[in-house]
DNA sequence: CTGAATCCGACACGATACTG
DNA sequence: CAGTATCGTGTCGGATTCAG
């Protein structure tokens, strides 16, 4: 693992961070989190990686026991899946989620990619930590161009989506980056930022739906676009 | 800021490594978490970080909006303490607590300094967690040689700790490394570590004690000492 | 096309000494 | 007490290459 970071505390913060502080290692495990992947996958999750380092971190979280190597004999593919030890990461990611969600999180900048299922899952976190309500349930699809449709659902009392439309009751069309510019527009501009959505529903579905931006405004005390 | 440690990613976790990723950062925090600090104050609870990191990484995260510097004119002594977006942190360091006392946690190392507030804290959190619970409230009082008095409090419930002694009804005595390596300690070795601690109170409080540590052994299911 | 290994340069970090 | 300054080392990014 590595040399230099090491804190030589008794402490079991420095302790998790001495195993999963370096850099990408949390992201990895981020990206395993929505289950197995391959090592390309991962890659194209993660963006810049260079496949050494990607090659390197996946040893150390080998090694860490937080990750599982999977190959098949006769197939070539190798499969990384999270450890129990791995899993238990993931209120450490929520947490960071929350706070970056709060504190840090600002519209893609030019050239950064969004991958819709962070998109999705961005806003699920997001609109469960505001406790963002409708007055009934809600099924919407969102068909990203070329990208894949997801559901995202509301059962009454929390947010959750997945892969994949089935009978909504509401659809968006639209492109990954569209979608959360919209999402994170201040309420002034939501409204030029929605003409790049195309959205087909009936009108208590439409109404629900943007109404549930304006639940978000009255509940959000943080500016979402500061530094 | 870093400028190599930048993801270009669409996702909130990205966002707050970007921020609150670099070395030393996140312990910075989880020693503010405790109040505020002078420059010394921090660089002793961090042991081997240089001044010259130290005073980088307080100018990042007073940049970033996380800590504020408070010098009193006339005073020589400079402040540290967390701004509330700095405190809204302290979820991300609990669950890095609980994930590093499950997975990441080993005694001390030789000339690795056991700080008497990290020593405590760890074993409230620790207990906290795992429900370790005592038939009726308790104050025990550890007092560590030269190097300060702290009480340690179950109120029926959950379990605190505070500097400071005040009517306990048991006292330990020892040094902050027996300590740990005393509640670190297997079963099979938590009598023999338990010599080196000097325990008084009445026969039913002291009961109690030891008792609390067997509860620990039932409900514990992860090796404490693996890597 | 996947899953790497290798070389090299940039910069993040460590060790030590020194200053207002 | 609260930092600077200097210099060496380790971590990481970028490009290229390679075997299955």
């Amino acid at each position: 693992m590595a040399k230099t970071r090491t804190y030589h505390h008794f402490c079991p913060v420095a302790r998790s961070l001495e195993v999963i502080g370096e850099k990408w290692s949390l992201l990895i495990v981020r990206d395993l989190l929505m289950g197995p992947q391959r090592f390309t996958d991962l890659a194209r999750y993660l963006g810049k990686i260079t496949p050494k380092w990607l090659t390197l971190r996946l040893r150390d979280l080998e090694a860490a026991g937080i990750v599982e190597r999977e190959s098949q004999p006769g197939r070539r593919e190798v499969w990384y899946r999270l450890t129990a030890r791995g899993q238990e990461l993931r209120p450490v990611v929520e947490a960071l989620a929350v706070w970056g969600l709060d504190h840090a999180i600002r519209p893609p900048l030019p050239g950064e990619p969004v991958h819709p299922e962070r998109a999705l899952q961005t806003m699920t976190i997001f609109r469960n930590r505001r406790n963002v309500r409708l007055q009934r349930p809600a099924r919407w699809s969102v068909r990203f161009a070329g990208d894949g449709v997801y559901t995202l659902v509301y059962d009454g009392a929390r947010w959750s989506y997945h892969a994949g439309e089935e009978a909504a009751d509401l659809v968006v069309e639209t492109t990954p980056e569209d979608w959360v510019n919209f999402l994170l527009a201040p309420a002034a501009e939501r409204a030029a930022r929605a003409r790049s959505l195309v959205i087909s529903g009936d009108e208590t579905r439409l109404a629900d739906f943007h109404r549930s931006f304006d639940a978000r405004d009255a509940s959000s005390s943080d500016a979402l676009g500061s530094a």
